[in-house]
DNA sequence: TTCGTACTACGAAATAATTCGTAGTACGAA
DNA sequence: TTCGTACTACGAATTATTTCGTAGTACGAA
């Protein structure tokens, strides 16, 4: 029994993450498949299997043993990983501070019309939900 | 000489760089007493010259060796810097969006008025830059 | 001059992350 | 039953990062 979260995951383990955010839950076959296709250098079996194994010790993923080969899936959710690895970015890159990093993130590429509409519709949102919200500590949306 | 652009900083040596930027140049001394207050647990002295022995060697700072103890100064520009390490994290988490990382950003915490007034304000800028751009080169990003 | 102190250089241990080889096992086809 | 194949477990090599100890040196005070 794992009581501590699951910790940030490395950058292989990430990337197995995202492939099983993507397909489901798979087999290390099928994982390392996948990743194979993904990479432009192959990766060995055995290697998906270890990190796998390992990422099960972390509690990043779940297995099921159902007969010959495990079958693998994604214990972490992938927005609340997405958090924890931006807030650990902000903090060592930007000193903490999201508005920078959004700053920066919107200032030094190219934004489409498009994408601009989706920003302006979500700072609406906040700035109604600002207004709106009198107590600050609600801390869930109950949609 | 190096002729290869300055790699990503580690994260030790990102916390390194944040000094010499906010600090201006320093000596190993000024640079290990300014980690030590930040840190929770101290660094020793040597650990901090070798660190920046091979940052020297990587081209992420330059060393003036004036006399007695060396000084140093950031090679790397800070928003150089977090631009490279913002691109490789978009890749890595993101899958390349930066609107996706955008979103999240802003989404998942508190957003000031203040906040949001700049994020309009930049927002607006864009949207003029976009428009007064007659080719756009329309290829850069990826939605 | 001599000594103590602060400095640099550098080897190398400690830790973390990634990679793979080998051994053992279970299943199904022949 | 026997064999080949695909699977898991796990030790261990490799690479990257962080850490520090030790040796050597130069400066200034006594």
């Amino acid at each position: 029994m794992s009581n501590s979260p699951p910790p940030k995951p490395t950058d292989s383990e990430l990337e197995i993450l995202h492939v099983l955010w993507q397909h489901g839950p798979a087999t290390v076959r099928a994982v390392n498949d996948e990743l194979g296709q993904r990479r432009r250098t192959e990766v060995g079996y055995t290697t998906t299997l270890k990190l796998l194994q390992l990422m099960l010790d972390k509690g990043l993923v779940r297995r099921d043993d159902e007969g010959r080969s495990h079958v693998y899936r994604a214990a972490v959710r992938e927005q609340d990983t997405q958090n924890l690895l931006l807030d650990k970015f902000v903090a060592a890159t930007f000193g903490g501070s999201a508005l920078k990093l959004v700053m920066q993130a919107l200032g030094n590429r190219q934004t489409s019309a498009d994408e601009l509409a989706q920003l302006r519709r979500l700072l609406n949102d906040i700035e109604i939900q600002n207004s709106s919200t009198l107590s600050p500590a609600a801390d869930d949306d109950h949609a």
